[in-house]
DNA sequence: CTGAAAGCGCTAACAG
DNA sequence: CTGTTAGCGCTTTCAG
């Protein structure tokens, strides 16, 4: 790399460098076992010291693969915000893509759209980036006009990231019987904003898991749309204040989770001792909190990249040339244990 | 776009479906003005018929620009959130560019990266990538090595989006003007967290505003390194308590100023009247809040997207094409002003 | 206003 | 293991 510079130094010129010839320089590049050591190492000198670096488009076109991945979301409509965690994301999807020499190009479908419509932007794009992979992030993986597109002309991979409900145990589940199984029985739980079908989903398994454990909390510690934060602020309040009261609260954002701990506080609750906290969305503002929150761990982001990962590695399997992909890293644990979590005091 | 076909369909087709030549096709999707009324609309037929679209990657092979903007941004460090917000760049960005054929894509650069291995992950991905035209998002703008590399090889058009610092007015400063001229010298600031040295700059522009106004209200109401939400409420109490208290407050994040509402309702003041309040940051929640909270906009994303619409505009008039592009969206006004504000009461 | 020719940088086939 | 030969689909340049 020190040249550094990028723009007119062909494959040609490298091949000139090192005495070979263009194929050879592209078996090098695409990493291809066919190389004798010597050329190999003579052609990865010249490309260092020319700072070359191969087309996209050039290799697209000579049928090599795009190395282009197309992230296929639904738009917010406007003064909505997205559905999805897109920064993170974006930033979880880049990074694992361009580890392998991918890039990443996010599509989003018009939040109106018919799925005909939708189907015909879809293909546009596809005829005209010619991705080597298509990712439909929820809730697209459901249409089945955009499916239908990927496969109609010419095959294209796809991976579905579907709803985390359909994959992951139901947060709310989880967070009930994490609890459950440390002694609490009387388990508040509080929604948050967003998605309404999905925190009915939650709810529902709070609930189911409060119910199989005989515990009734689920009758009277719920607090069902909750947009802001004042009304979190309320809610704990007259939850906390009495003598008989929730041992545990399962908020479904960090923010309410951050205002049940203020709440606490002024009642000279202590956590986690008179009161265990656990929230269903991460943030880092829950690591500094006093003390730290319990939160469960988003794995979009992961199953992103994962996603991103596999549809890449297809694509090399398939050109069948050996590349020593790392192993996708390890998956995170779905609860993260902090110290706002501890067993039920004796006392009811 | 009757067969959404995009896959195998190239522009050869389409001159032998409208009876022309490639190149008369090549010019309809460029908008030249060379061509016959009859010929284009036969083209164009053609086009929609057969579901063409024309191939990115040829279409930058043979020299006609790559029709792909790059957005580099600084990665945040693992545990950090970005500093950027990403999700409202990607959808401005990615809509500007689209209406116009252009695709977006983003990269992020290493945040341990030294200026000279940022600018070699530059170089090359400009060399793969070829984009028409590059958007170093702040706070990359003020690195030198990166605007060389963009200089060196080929000139590559390059907008930098500047902190809104540089360009908008402070905002803390914006804010407490209003305020003033609304009546209020009690006016309380308080911060958030976030990127620290832009916590100074704003509330430096509070300060001054309030001191060039003979207020020193800045010296008592303010709440500086205010990172989570127990402490905001904490602070909103410990003011509002006494009788002599700040008639507005400034609020750098969105879920301070709920919490202030939350706890100014507690005391039973009324909002407006007994108190104004302005968020620093805009976001949906406020206007869903009892009462809708003023709110300063931030105006990074339509930048952004003006910024990209530049792009494609030079690259446009370079080729000397007139493609009708549609002017840039009015710019919205600083201060969404919302019920929460309102003049000063009488009495201080 | 239209067409023909040439080539962008790379990789898939084939030979050697 | 290496080199040669063809294009990929489009735009440029140059002729009509």
């Amino acid at each position: 790399m020190q040249e550094a510079a990028a723009r007119g130094i062909t494959i040609e010129d490298v091949a000139k460098a090192a005495a070979v010839s263009r194929q050879t320089v592209s078996r090098v590049i695409n990493y291809s076992p066919r190389v004798s050591a010597e050329a190999k190492a003579r052609v990865e000198q010249a490309i260092a010291r020319l700072g070359y670096v191969p087309s996209l488009a050039a290799r697209s076109m000579a049928g090599g693969g795009s190395r282009l991945l197309l992230a296929v979301f639904a738009a917010p409509a406007p003064g909505e915000s997205p559905a999805l965690p897109l920064d993170r994301l974006l930033l979880s999807g880049t990074s694992a893509c361009s580890a392998r020499g991918y890039r990443l190009l996010f599509e989003p479908i018009a939040p109106n759209a018919s799925p005909a419509q939708a189907a015909a932007q879809l293909a546009a794009t596809l005829g005209a980036v010619q991705p080597d992979g298509v990712i439909l992030l929820p809730p697209l993986g459901k249409v089945a006009d955009l499916r239908e597109v990927l496969e109609k002309p010419r095959r294209i991979a796809c991976e579905t990231l579907r709803d985390n409900d359909d994959t992951r145990k139901n947060p709310g589940e989880s967070a009930a019987q994490r609890l459950l199984a440390l002694g609490h029985r009387q388990v508040g739980y509080i929604t948050g904003p967003g998605d309404p079908e999905r925190s009915r989903h939650w709810l529902a398994g709070y609930r189911r898991a409060l119910a199989q454990n005989g515990s009734r909390a689920h009758r009277y510690f719920v607090a069902d749309d909750q947009p802001d934060i004042p009304a979190v602020l309320d809610c704990a309040h007259s939850w906390l204040m009495p003598t008989i009261r929730p041992t545990a609260i399962i908020t479904e954002r960090a923010d309410a989770a951050l205002a049940v701990l203020h709440v606490a506080g002024a009642l000279k609750l202590r956590i986690p001792r008179d009161l265990s906290l656990i929230s269903l969305e991460d943030d880092p503002a829950l690591t500094r909190s006093q003390p730290a929150i319990a939160a469960l761990h988003d794995p979009a982001a992961d199953r992103f990249a994962a996603a991103c990962e596999r549809l890449i590695a297809a694509r090399t399997a398939a050109g069948g040339d050996a590349i020593g992909a790392e192993a996708p890293s390890a998956p995170t644990p779905d609860l993260i244990e902090r110290a706002s979590l501890t067993r039920a005091p004796r006392t009811i």
